[in-house]
RNA sequence: GGAUUCUUAGCUCAGUUGGUUAGAGCAUCUGCCUUACAAGCAGGAGGUCGUAGGUUCGAGUCCCACAGAGUCCACCA
């Protein structure tokens, strides 16, 4: 038997061991159609954030959904090397442990890699089992595993072959710290606080100087032309003169360039083509000399002569003091511009001259939006407005930096030897040399979901058998990042999309509203939720309580009513197990009134929530599956159940609907579920994950029964309300009259608490005050009179109460009386809707009735 | 500059082909320890659905404008 209470630690122990043992979390049954879901690997070495919990929870949903209703289900995990983000962790231990990375040698390096990850990558595991992911262990993967990097060298050699890969020297985003080029997605944009510098540019051979503004004036020893706008009246006549760079004295030309805006800054430009992405298109097309002035580490170089050596800001410092001595510094103007960080290590990023390897863009891109106008090939996204900011970005189409200054990772398959270059995984032979380069991690994350299924392997059976996949679930802070070049990737490499449907969903909030962040200290644990309310509460609250695509602001005080609900079903089961100790079968032959109403309440709940399922609607099914099991279930059929219980039909309709209910919670809610579904004394499968998930059974619906018991709970509702306004003691007495059946009378009587004592007699009667409930429809009437001694201020206040009903009435009265009189409703709204509301008129008319005889007494 | 989301009860949010009197949790008020559950039960109060127009027989829902909040992309000498 169940305690009273739900526990959630006792539930959720073992039970997940046991799932796995019994190798419920295995795909491989051939008879049946697949159903493929690739987890998003989170990295090796990370921490379970809520943001992983509400994703990991969406996807077990579908696994178990999909495992329940019949269908082959792999569900497939994996973790990811995560490249600057470990390797970045890993350089942090060794240097406090004074070690330096470079004096290690690449090697041991990656040896300290090899081991920081055996060492925290388990974690990552132990937190999928707490939040009790049914995932297939025996097909686990890892981006720098066989299955990994086969794929991820097959695809780079094809792509160079084909001159989709390329390298080119270009200004890319340098990170100063982890000293490696990023791509563009790579650089977070934060308003930083910053200043023009204007300082002046004399012209050669005169007394006058250009004003020239800047807000990275280190930048200066890089200067080779200034750059004015050609139609700027300004300026123009200076175009083909020189000026003289301060402080380096290089004399250097002035050029007409579009690039100069007229109405920005003073309108003329200094051109540093080594430093500045637009300078750089800039120096090409006016033949400029390239000069880098910093190293990798953003400190000054050689060509700043006594600056050599500082970092880029000290140097700039000492650089405007220099100036402002020389009485070359104009003026500062203190600015807010926007400023780009490093995603990882949040240091300011360089832009920075450099040879890397780069995927061509333009064809890809144009591949992947002719795909999304395939209706039967395209990814349809949930919710729809993600597809147009994938076709957006497809549309802008920059080219990929693929290659990174890093260790840790996948390396560049391509080698040299003097001047020739290779593509290929194994050295071509003795003097070459492989690229010190590793890939993006996002590279190699790119091919996931069909890496994993061994594409690039002898054996491709899961491929054949897995791919595409069914269902994606990620955050919309991944768009970019991930699910675009997942698409393009997969696409071009297996002529299909990687995913038939992908369902984006929002950021975790903290509470008011701000991101949940280490700085501001208002994350939260997932396992520490996990541990206070239990995983099933965590993930029912987390995929049910927002919309697809929506950010979720995290209320801790919604995960305990969360726990509530679940206490609840408990409770609703305890009953239920109870009652039905000694059940053999379930057999729904002999139905009583409520039996009936509810199996139909439970098909049409059945049905809503299948629909919503499928269309991974699923705070609709929490809504549809909440309202069913509280209000319906509990508060209304246990209820009547009680009356009786003895009856075979009612013990099999409880056992019945429980089974059902349990079972569409069980993608919500595993734990508990099965801990229940375990003690049913009638079952058709040894675990509730592979039992049947429940289908829509049109012998079980009674829509008449439906009808009717709605319009008895209506009854029931109302006779409450009268009991109560009117302070009707418990032995007051009453007459009943219900004129469709001898049952109904007894479980009106029986839900109202009316007892035989209650029973009034016709001479009594004549001494005491009445008040009267009535109930008539075209299905079912009845009349409840209650006899009882009443004072005067209790008649005043039913008089009140008459009143005030009387006034509803009559508003409502005159709204459907226009309504029905006006012929665009009447001859254009569903004629079912146009029936119910004259019903509901004529119902209403009769009340009122009623409630003027009264007022009139 | 482009795109996009949000604005519904005191708070947090649902409301998906337009159709009863707009729902839930928490908070609040009233009455109940009724033998599944007081972390509960039975009720009550609380909303002119951001503002102003339009389409429609009918708009929280569709269209337009405006206001406020947020996010993404581009630009940022």
């Amino acid at each position: 038997m169940l305690d009273t209470k739900y526990n959630h630690l006792d539930v959720e122990k073992d039970k997940y061991e046991n799932w796995k043992e019994k190798g419920y979390f295995k795909c491989g049954d051939t008879s049946k159609e697949p159903f493929t879901i690739i987890l998003p690997p989170p990295n090796v070495t990370g921490k379970l954030h809520l943001g992983h919990a509400w994703d990991v929870s969406l996807q077990d949903i579908m696994a178990r959904y999909k495992r329940m209703d019949g269908y082959d289900v792999l569900w497939l995990p994996g973790t990811d090397h995560a490249a600057i983000a470990t390797e970045s962790k890993v350089v942090k231990k060794l240097k406090s442990e004074g070690i330096n990375k470079y004096d290690l040698g690449r090697e041991k390096f990656l040896e300290a890699c090899w081991d920081w990850t055996r060492e925290y990558g388990g974690n990552i595991r132990k937190e999928w089992a707490h939040m009790g992911c049914s995932l297939d262990y025996s097909k686990e993967r890892f981006t720098l595993d066989e299955y990994s990097v086969k794929a991820v060298n097959k695809v780079f050699i094809e792509m160079y072959k084909k001159g989709l890969i390329y390298k080119g020297k270009r200004i890319i985003n340098w990170d100063p710290e982890a000293k490696t080029a990023l791509s563009n997605e790579e650089v977070i944009y934060k308003d930083t606080k910053g200043a023009f510098y204007h300082i002046k540019y004399f012209i050669e051979g005169t007394n006058d100087y250009l004003d020239v503004a800047t807000t990275r004036p280190e930048t200066l020893f890089g200067d080779t032309a200034v750059a004015v706008n050609p139609k700027d009246d300004r300026y123009k006549d200076l175009i083909g003169k020189n000026v003289i760079v301060p402080i380096v004295d290089r004399v250097v030309p002035i050029i007409g360039d579009i690039h100069a805006d007229i109405d920005k800054g003073t309108g003329v430009v200094k051109i540093t083509p080594a430093h500045d992405p637009n300078d750089f298109e800039v120096g090409n097309r006016h033949n400029l000399e390239r000069i880098v002035i910093m190293d990798e580490t953003a400190h000054m170089n050689e060509e700043t002569g006594k600056y050599n050596g500082l970092d880029r800001f000290e140097c700039r410092d000492k650089l405007l003091k220099e100036l402002e001595e020389k009485d070359l510094l104009i003026g500062i103007e203190e600015i807010t511009h926007s400023v780009g960080y490093s995603e990882r290590t949040d240091v300011m990023v360089e832009p920075y001259l450099s040879e890397q390897w780069f995927v061509k863009m333009e064809g890809l891109a144009k591949d992947l939006i002719n795909m999304q106008q395939d209706k039967d090939n395209k990814v349809n996204f949930y919710p729809k407005r993600y597809e147009k900011t994938i076709i957006q970005k497809a549309e802008e189409c920059y080219d990929w930096c693929i290659s990174r200054q890093l260790w840790w990772g996948i390396r560049i398959p391509i080698w040299y030897k003097n001047d020739e270059i290779k593509a290929s995984v194994e050295s071509p032979g003795e003097g070459w040399v492989q690229d010190k380069d590793v890939l993006d991690t996002w590279f190699s994350s790119a091919l996931w979901p069909f890496s994993t299924l061994g594409w690039a392997m002898e054996d491709k059976s899961l491929f054949e058998r897995y791919y595409p996949t069914n269902f994606m679930s990620t955050g919309y802070d991944i768009l970019f990042f991930w699910v675009y070049r997942m698409m393009f990737q997969g696409e071009q490499f297996t002529g299909k999309n990687p995913f038939k449907d992908c369902y984006m969903h929002g950021l975790i909030r903290a509470k008011d509203g701000r991101k949940m962040s280490k700085s501001l200290g208002n994350g939260v644990e997932p396992i520490e939720m996990v541990e206070k309310y239990g995983a099933d509460a965590l993930r029912f609250y987390l995929t049910t309580s927002s919309a697809p695509g929506l950010d979720l602001r995290f209320d801790e005080e919604k995960l305990s009513a969360t726990w509530n609900f679940i206490n609840k079903i408990w409770n609703a089961s305890r009953f239920t197990l109870m009652n039905i100790e000694d059940i053999k079968e379930i057999n729904l032959d002999n139905l009583s009134f409520s039996d009936k109403w509810i199996l139909t309440k439970y098909n049409d709940t059945v049905k809503i929530v299948r629909k919503n399922m499928d269309k991974y609607e699923f705070q609709n099914v929490g809504t549809e599956l909440y309202n069913f099991i509280w209000s319906d279930f509990c508060d209304f059929y246990i209820e009547a159940s009680k009356f009786d219980i003895d009856n075979e039909g009612t013990k099999s309709t409880l056992l019945y609907v429980l089974t059902g209910i349990l079972k569409m919670l069980h993608p919500f809610m595993p734990f508990v579920t099965e801990e229940i579904y375990q003690m049913l004394p009638v079952k058709s499968a040894e675990s509730i994950m592979i039992s049947n998930y429940p289908k829509y059974e049109k012998k079980l619906v009674f829509s008449d029964t439906l009808e009717l018991m709605n319009s008895i709970r209506d009854f029931i509702t109302k006779a409450r309300i009268s009991k109560k306004d009117n302070n009707i003691k418990k032995d007051c007495k009453y007459t009943f009259r219900c004129s469709t059946d001898q049952k109904i009378e007894n479980l009106i009587c029986d839900m109202l608490k009316l007892t035989k004592e209650n029973i009034a007699y016709q001479e009594e009667i004549d001494t005491f005050e009445s008040i009267s409930v009535d109930y008539d429809n075209h299905i079912f009437n009845a009349n409840l009179v209650f006899y009882f001694e009443v004072s005067s201020e209790d008649k005043a206040k039913e008089q009140e109460s008459l009143l005030k009903q009387k006034e509803v009435l009559e508003s409502q009265i005159a709204r459907r009386e226009k309504l029905l009189s006006n012929q665009g409703y009447v001859n254009n709204a569903p004629k079912e809707l146009v029936e119910e509301e004259r019903t509901k008129l004529d119902n209403e008319k009769k009340e009122l009735e009623l409630i003027n005889l009264k007022l009139k007494d």
